[in-house]
DNA sequence: TAAAAGAACTTGTATATACAAGTTCAATTT
DNA sequence: AAATTGAACTTGTATATACAAGTTCTTTTA
């Protein structure tokens, strides 16, 4: 047996979910349905569901049924507001420009996470963006990847300008953690041009490290955000 | 039947990890032992060791057992780390001092998050606290909560300084989740001095919103930190 | 017509059992 | 003495079954 039958069935679901075969809102297939047509007990099929619900894709109700949620990106992390209406619903249009396309070059000394062997030898593909809502230039976003395993990085077609969306598309990984170090600083010369603010204005500074599905598989970030207009949000579970 | 038996199993398993019954590092006794030992399916006692597992307190390996964590505060939030060694372990001295103890005020107006019509008859109980690390103050702390069945709440005696592990302590009261809205501004000079930083110096301002284990019941906080020597970290898993 | 009861579905809790697979350590073999 | 085997433990995967409890809709009753 090479992984379990359950497992499969979590992830056909879950791509089933991601690819919008169940709508959100939607319910999925009941139990006794999903436990008939993949021929295996009620209590594998509560296992997939499980997990999915461990991962937000679905929430489930007693009664109801397995109802699909709307998708929040991996971690809940990095969306914006409007301060001036903290927790209104009202919808920004993001959008995402390459300052640089992906580009492999030597890691930075001192960078600011430390680095494995394995890591400063594959060498650091690096990608600059801009990130605007509703047209203004909010955030500055620099992303470091190791060279590892992830052949023709910088060939492959972006999924919905999406990076996480991306190396899940064409290496199956996962976002499964972040550790991040906030700081306000006064925006600099360069970043002020670049995110079309006065010099000294205060400016979040964020420097992430995400975790990966793939054991020891890292994705570095530093993101200065203007937060003059947009606060930065997350909501964690 | 009122709360499923593997339910109490796991809230009991947790009590007894949390006031050290089960030492971090050592195994809980095994699956077979508790369902023994508590007349229950082994089934069900995994049902209560995956909620730990989900949870945090344990991790468990095939073949060995389960396996008692170091057990990291409620959401990995809120964590300070030296700027200048990212990464580095070092531990710092933080102290947390009440600039007023906790009473019994009415709601602000335009409070920074929406309110239920519950929350805003029951009155607001206003804690402010000034955080210093290596006895530098770094974070300036207003908390909100509503007074709705927390009875004598500001007579309580507080535990290890802790808010939450107070709430827990008295009431059961567990934090389920944080939204939070991160800004960078200029300190005023009402911060300015409370921080003992100069008027203008960049610093966080945080608004958070913690969900609690009981339905309706939230926590709310206003964060202002200097993070000139100390970022804001945060793990999520 | 409106309320109550019931049937047919859903997920939640629970028992009993079986074997696979990883870990540990003692007993056996080389 | 060192390597291998094997027993006895651990958690992981899996089947089959039963009833409780919440939801929805239809049927019956008042």
């Amino acid at each position: 047996m090479r992984t379990p039958r359950y497992k499969q069935l979590h992830q056909q679901l879950k791509a089933d979910i991601l690819i919008g075969r169940y709508e959100e809102g939607n319910l999925l297939p009941s139990e006794n349905t999903l436990s008939a047509k993949h021929s295996m007990t009620r209590m594998m099929v509560r296992q997939a569901l499980s997990a999915l619900e461990q991962e937000g894709y679905i929430t489930r109700r007693q009664g109801k049924g397995s109802i699909v949620c709307a998708h929040q990106p991996a971690l809940g992390l990095l969306s914006f507001r409007g301060f001036s209406e903290v927790v209104g619903e009202t919808e920004h249009s993001a959008t995402s420009q390459f300052l640089s396309k992906p580009q492999l070059i030597k890691w930075n000394e001192g960078f600011f996470f430390d680095l494995s062997e394995n890591e400063h030898q594959a060498g650091c593909i690096a990608i600059e963006r801009l990130r605007q809502v509703d047209d203004q230039p909010v955030m500055l976003e620099y992303t470091y990847l190791p060279n590892l395993n992830i052949p023709e990085f910088c060939q492959k077609q972006w999924v919905d300008s999406s990076l996480f969306r991306t190396l899940y598309q064409h290496y199956q990984l996962e976002i499964t953690s972040v550790d991040q170090r906030i700081r306000a600083v006064t925006a600099k010369v360069k970043i002020a041009a670049q995110l079309d603010l006065d010099v000294g204005t205060p400016i979040l500074h964020i420097h992430r490290k995400y975790g990966t599905s793939r054991q020891g598989f890292f994705v570095y970030s530093s993101l200065f955000c203007n937060t003059e207009h947009y606060a930065i949000g997350s909501i964690i579970r």
